[in-house]
DNA sequence: GCCGGCACTCCCGTCCGGTGAGTGCCAGAG
DNA sequence: CTCTGGCACTCACCGGACGGGAGTGCCGGC
């Protein structure tokens, strides 16, 4: 176990080299911050904690670098979610109140993510999965065709267009509607596969085969769009990484670009609690220098969505953390007041 | 007035210094060039190429490098836009024809277009200026809200929530929705506002009031969002842009994340022709060593909107151009299926 | 357990000199 | 007037040498 003063030690290192980039000798901690001890004491420190795998050197005669496990311990054990400021706060509050829908709630969202974090923002659209159907409505538009337009509490809109075994009437039409929105108007995305099972029995043999096919398509379109949209900026906060960075900034931009990717990486954060990862501990090869600060945001008490940043490992952690969960709080605001 | 051999002596000049990205010297170029003259008569030209100011020296005794003005010249006389083959066309639209929706075409644009290029690529969505209206539907949410959809040819699909002076009837809102469908139906949007002109005076007084705030609320919908959104890709490509980068490339990623700025870039261009602006061309401060190759491209013999690339000056510019028709043409069709 | 001192390591910036690619110019030939 | 070979010149680039400086590890004393 690690005493109290080489956890300072390493709380130190880790405040050093996030805002100077550059490696941190015994020399320099002592005198920025006050430790009550000399320069040769804290290098004994240092080999201490080196020799745990929590600080590393670059070479041999340079100062020490926080690993990833440094870096783990820190979030962890040593550092607190900086809350920001009240004009911060206010700030952040009406840049999103006068958002006009929901594009533009997120869009609005991941520039100040970026803005506040300077690095790279990942925001998810508000889920379908955990949304409930507002409104389900069915448009003709040729004899054999439907334009099917789903429509969520979030204010989310997917459409699709179904073509039809047979011409379909608009009375017809506005029968399943009402008889649609009767069931799943209002309900969770999970019950409707339930809610409406029973449906195309109530209609006539000849036109089970057009309420088959709609209802194909709407559940279709639940789980094919559960899998969600999202939207990233402040790629140009990458330039800030280092000197060295066609090499760091390629995979990292590559990764960006892949969805998959983020889903993944915003899906393996936790719900309500905020999660770090923090270098290696991201699965995918292009991320190994980086770290991921999310969080899961919602309108009532459960979360819709995830949103986070991606950076150096080398971040503020407390500060950012703070603006990621900051900004997950008043997005959930914004969201249950629409 | 430049002879024939000295715009051949640009022409090979630019190609060579698009592939190796280095100055050019006169050596080489008989060499990798089969100039049917010396070195030294190359030299020559090359100091007349250099005083109409088509090249330039990166400094004393290294070779030249073309300057925009040398590209442009290249670009408008000196070179043929080169067409795919015939597999990379057939790639392209087996690949976009698996699209299915618009946003995925979209996306898949963009993915094609960065790929086929090795550059930024910048894809518009279909404008609603150009579109017409496929149908307007409302809906009740609550007594006195109402939601506006509006659907376009295109597919796409726009919503609003309007707050209503009054509480609205179904029935009302069934007779609003049939007479705004029978006059905007399957027209331009810019015949829009003069169709739905009159449309207050036919009902009621007292309805007047919900008639007005719905029909405003069209309108203002299909101002705003002629304002167009536009999805990027391809960003990782700019790491190929050189060494000295940080500098180079971090101008250009915010140049990206200003759609304002873009919309513009690609709002320059001509609509059938193709447009390739060069360095200081480009308005904007951040992206004047970069140059843009943009056309529009639309489902029938008119464009509906725009696409591009963004890249260093230094590109292939007969082979991005030729994708960027292809890809603009293939679009087209996508568009005109669905 | 803490501290001052000291020798050692190694990065980094700087300063050479050599090399080579490329140029401009000139004088001569077609 | 145009092309060509020759020649001197100019720099960027590379590699090695060198010194300064920041930082370390270790040792012996308090």
């Amino acid at each position: 176990m690690l005493s109290e003063r080489r956890l300072q030690v390493l709380r130190a290192i880790v405040q050093d080299y996030v805002g100077t980039q550059e490696p941190v000798g015994s020399k320099a901690l002592t005198e920025r911050h006050n430790l009550q001890v000399s320069p040769a004491t804290v290098r004994n420190d240092m080999a201490a904690l080196e020799d745990e795998g929590y600080i590393a050197q670059p070479h041999t005669s340079a100062g020490r670098v926080p690993t990833d496990k440094g870096y783990r311990l820190f979030v962890d054990k040593l550092a607190d979610v900086k809350p920001l400021s009240r004009a911060e706060r206010r700030a952040i509050r009406s840049f999103l109140e006068s958002a006009v829908d929901l594009d533009d709630v997120v869009g609005r969202t991941v520039r100040l993510l970026a803005q506040l974090t300077r690095q790279v923002a990942v925001v998810q659209y508000p889920s379908l999965s955990r949304s409930t159907v507002r409104h389900v409505e069915l448009l003709a538009l040729a004899p054999a065709r439907v334009m099917l337009v789903l429509i969520t509490d979030t204010g989310r809109v997917e459409q699709r267009v179904i073509d039809c075994p047979a011409p379909i009437g608009e009375a017809f039409l506005a029968d399943l509607r009402a008889r649609l929105n009767a069931r799943v108007a209002g309900e969770r995305f999970t019950e409707v596969p339930r809610l409406v099972q029973e449906l195309p029995e109530s209609f006539d043999a000849e036109d089970r085969g057009t309420v088959q096919s709609v209802l194909a398509t709407l559940l279709e379109t639940l789980v094919e769009e559960t899998e969600e949209r999202l939207m990233i900026g402040g790629t140009a906060n990458l330039t800030r990484f280092g000197q060295d960075f066609p090499l760091t900034i390629r995979p990292v931009l590559e990764a960006l670009e892949e969805q998959v990717v983020l889903l993944k990486l915003l899906g393996e954060a936790g719900n309500s609690e905020m999660t770090v990862r923090i270098g290696r501990e991201n699965a995918h090869e292009g991320l190994t220098s980086t770290s991921v600060v999310a969080v899961g945001y919602g309108s009532g008490d459960e979360a819709v969505a995830k949103l986070g940043v991606v950076g150096p490992t080398r971040m503020d952690y407390p500060g950012t953390m703070g603006a990621v969960r900051a900004v997950a709080r008043y997005v959930g605001q914004i969201l249950a007041e629409k």
